[in-house]
DNA sequence: CGGTATCCTGCGGGATACTG
DNA sequence: CAGTATCCCGCAGGATACCG
């Protein structure tokens, strides 16, 4: 016997909710997404990296270039050149983010536009006082 | 005159970056999707939430409800019984976010899977070390 | 050049108590 | 019942300095 079908409801809810969260979790924090996009240029080696970023720290970097890298979006090479020259690529895996990024930045940008518009329009009757 | 190519692509690339931020935004947080998750079942009032997401204090489900509010995926609907009733609800705009969401959870999934495999197969080689 | 090591701060989120 | 008001804490992220 299986379980009832609330309760494979339910489970089923909270198994893509941690999916939903695995993927957001991969994208999160300040620095992934720009991080991703920058490398989508070329490969880079660490100190181009922070001068096209902008202000990030060493620390926070490397952290960043970490997580990228046990995730599979990056790799990191060393070529033994004097002195060792090290850089940053991004794996074709990384490419399977390209559709979940689209999607997100086609919904921000027509969600964006959906505010814009409604903050003229005034719409805040949204607040019904439904009497019965 | 319009702006210099590699000018356009800069902006335009950081136009993108600024729409995905706007769609991770209204998913971030703790509570947001869980919420949402939550009132798909249906209308509910305020302690029916609380009860249903097990942890959360009032100040929290509070400060989320309105966050919802403000981006329309919820209206807050007052009905003049005595003592006055209030339910939450979701908007037919939410449903504008089922396409993110179920893109995120499919990416989710195939990522996890993927990275359970490969701590399998131990493929740690990744840190490749090109001789010139 | 490609990073660590320390220290510090802001803020998302929580505990608890109270109110119309 | 449907919230506000206060106080509190951990941790992501930053400043700064140092290292092989």
């Amino acid at each position: 016997m299986g379980p009832r079908k609330e309760d494979r409801n339910k489970e089923t809810c909270t198994a893509s909710l941690n999916a939903v969260k695995d993927a957001l979790y991969v994208l999160n924090g300040k620095w992934k997404l720009p991080l991703i996009l920058s490398l989508q240029e070329g490969p880079q080696r660490f100190n181009e990296i922070q001068k096209s970023l902008g202000e990030i720290t060493p620390k926070i970097l490397s952290k960043e270039l970490k997580d990228l890298e046990l995730n599979e979006f990056v790799v990191r090479k060393v070529f033994s050149t004097t002195p060792v020259t090290i850089t940053y690529e991004l794996t074709p895996y990384s490419e399977s983010l390209e559709r979940v990024i689209d999607e997100l930045r086609d919904w921000g940008l027509k969600h964006r536009e959906r505010l814009v518009k409604n903050r003229r329009t005034e719409s805040v009757a949204a607040e019904i006082t439904a009497s019965l």
